[in-house]
RNA sequence: GCGCCUGUAGCUCAAACGGAUAGAGCGGCGGGCUUCGAACCCGCAGGCUGGGGGUUCAAUUCCCUCCAGGCGCGCCA
């Protein structure tokens, strides 16, 4: 990395100062600049500019072979050519910004009660490739699913399927107002049916059992699979509640009214304190959560990340402040709300309802877009963002989508390569870095030597979209590259020094795709 | 009513921690293959960053207010 090492000698400098380091704007002189002179000036009651022109010939660095002055005061830096070369040709694309952090991160998590519908589709794309990211960086990330197999809902689940059985005996089904209405249910009924009688207690666990296993196939056509799946039923069983309910009434957070108990949350910032054990005895959604995450902590995790959708932002305050009640540093856990999708179809949005049987499955998707275009699609947008999928456009014009822009790239350098291999050069042997000269070849190495910068950028902010816009500006600079530069020619000293480049992005463009759990084939 | 998110080009979206002339793709118009992959490249048009105020050397970014949209606000999960 080029940027931290700017940074370094700015601070060794000026080392009182909140020093910035950033990429130059297009147009500008220089690669990466410093906001330092700003910040200088208000001390020292002079221009920014002025400051700037005193500073620039203090600094040396090696990376860097000249420094420009811009108005109104950046202070710009241009990396030295032999230095980026060098710093290039040496990098493995592999680096560690943190190796104590092991993270565990629950995505998905999509109640057992019908197969997963395309809402879960951009928590799974964006929480599958967040672990590759964070493994990538040198994390020790691990993914999560939980299985909400018990309560009200999974009843309802066992009493709808018994009334699709009666429907396939030939009996006028009755589900209830608030059961499963959906026809997905049907083929579960048929199934269960043909195998005989299952007694009435052991319809749940079939019909659950048949549903995460469902979830688990769906995912996997996604290219997501969870290394553990945790059930409700399982916390339950191990007492995590009560675990959970001990800690919280020794430490006074809790009290009784109306026969229920509550957790004190508006000591921790919630607008509302909340319900624990009913006045009924059962134990709420929040007291078995946080049940669950005392498992989770005792499984060694000191970064728990839990990706929710936009309906849930309301028991985030509730959880964060439980755990930090039970003594645990409130840190320890990072909530990223994935924010809502509109899907649209023929113009118009597209409703969904589990429990009127209106849905828009994975499946169905994964079945008519291919699942790089969706991941794609998904991973273009900050999980902050709204989003708006339009199917129709999805399934008409994939050709236009720009996941193929970038596989594009990598399919034409391996295509090249191999052209270059026919001519007879020897990619084996070492480039001569010192004939890489031309603006079109510096730019794409310079873009190059970005990676780790990015991937350090994006694990930082838990956004794996930054991954993805880069992949895009350096397809757009290869391409750009390839226009102007003929990379094989009679000259093979030079022919080899142009393969190391594109061999180079080449890298980048697979382990990029990687990260975004998208296919990088070497022909289209 | 309260809370969270959002408003940037015709459309879909960028612009990390406040920085330089707000950038891409699609769509529109005009060019470019005898040459390593045209699923590509180049050029043009298109913007009071929802309105107004404030803080700052500097605001798309932070604060206030108004307008518009989305999602929440159970002893449900």
């Amino acid at each position: 990395m080029i940027r931290p090492k700017i940074k370094k000698s700015l601070s060794d400098l000026f080392p009182d100062e909140k020093i910035v380091v950033d990429t130059v704007p297009r147009g500008k002189q220089g690669d990466y600049s410093t906001n330092l002179a700003f910040l200088l000036a208000s001390k020292r009651n002079d221009s920014p500019i002025n400051i700037a022109n005193e500073i620039a010939p203090k600094i040396k660095i090696p990376a860097i072979s000249r420094i420009y002055v811009e108005k109104p005061g950046f202070v710009n830096f241009e990396i030295d050519r032999n230095y980026l070369l060098k710093h290039i040709y040496e990098n493995e694309l592999s680096f560690n910004i943190d190796n104590s952090r092991r993270v565990l991160i629950e995505f998905v998590s999509a109640n057992p009660t019908g197969p997963i519908n395309i809402v879960s589709a951009r928590a799974a794309a964006v929480g599958d490739s967040l672990v590759r990211l964070l493994n990538k960086v040198g994390y020790d990330a691990h993914s999560e699913y939980y299985v909400n197999d018990t309560g009200k809902q999974a009843e309802m689940l066992a009493i709808s399927v018994a009334q699709r059985i009666r429907e396939i005996h030939g009996e006028t089904p009755e589900i209830p107002e608030n059961g499963y209405h959906g026809k997905y249910l049907i083929p579960l009924a048929e199934d269960i049916a043909a195998q005989g009688d299952i007694k009435a207690d052991k319809l749940k666990e079939y019909s659950i059992n048949y549903f995460v296993e469902n979830h688990r196939k769906t995912l996997s056509r996604f290219g997501v699979t969870f290394e553990c799946w945790s059930r409700e039923s399982d916390i339950r069983a191990k007492q995590y509640p009560e675990t959970a309910l001990k800690k919280l009434k020794n430490t006074g957070k809790t009290f009784e009214q109306d026969g229920a108990i509550f957790f004190r949350a508006t000591d921790f910032g919630d607008n509302r304190d909340r319900v624990l054990i009913t006045s009924d005895q059962r134990s709420t959604y929040l007291l078995n959560d946080l049940g669950y995450h005392i498992h989770k902590i005792e499984r060694k995790y000191n970064q728990l990340i839990n990706l929710l959708g936009p309906d849930h932002h309301g028991q985030i305050k509730g959880l964060i402040g439980g755990i930090e009640a039970m003594g645990y540093p409130a840190e320890f856990i990072k909530i990223i709300i994935i924010q809502h999708v509109s899907f649209k179809k023929e113009g118009k949005a597209v409703s969904m309802s589990k429990r009127t049987g209106e849905i828009f499955t994975l499946d169905e998707l994964i079945d008519q877009v291919p699942k790089d275009v969706i991941r794609f699609f998904f991973l273009m947008r900050s999980c902050s963002q709204h989003l708006d999928f339009d199917i129709d456009l999805a399934l008409k014009q994939t050709d236009e989508n720009p996941v193929y822009y970038v596989q594009y790239a990598h399919a034409r350098i391996m295509s090249i390569i191999k052209h270059g291999l026919d001519q007879g050069i020897d990619i084996s042997a070492e480039p001569e870095l010192g004939l890489i000269e031309q603006p079109e070849e510096i730019n794409l190495a310079k873009h190059i030597a970005r990676y780790d910068e990015v991937l350090e950028d994006a694990a930082r902010a838990f956004e794996p979209f930054m991954v993805t816009y880069y992949l895009l500006d350096l397809a757009r600079i290869f391409h750009y590259f390839y226009q102007k530069v003929k990379v094989v020619s009679e000259d093979k000293g030079l022919s080899r020094a142009r393969i190391f480049l594109i061999q180079k992005a080449a890298q980048v463009f697979k382990q990029g795709l990687d990260i975004l759990g998208i296919s990088c084939p070497d022909k289209m």
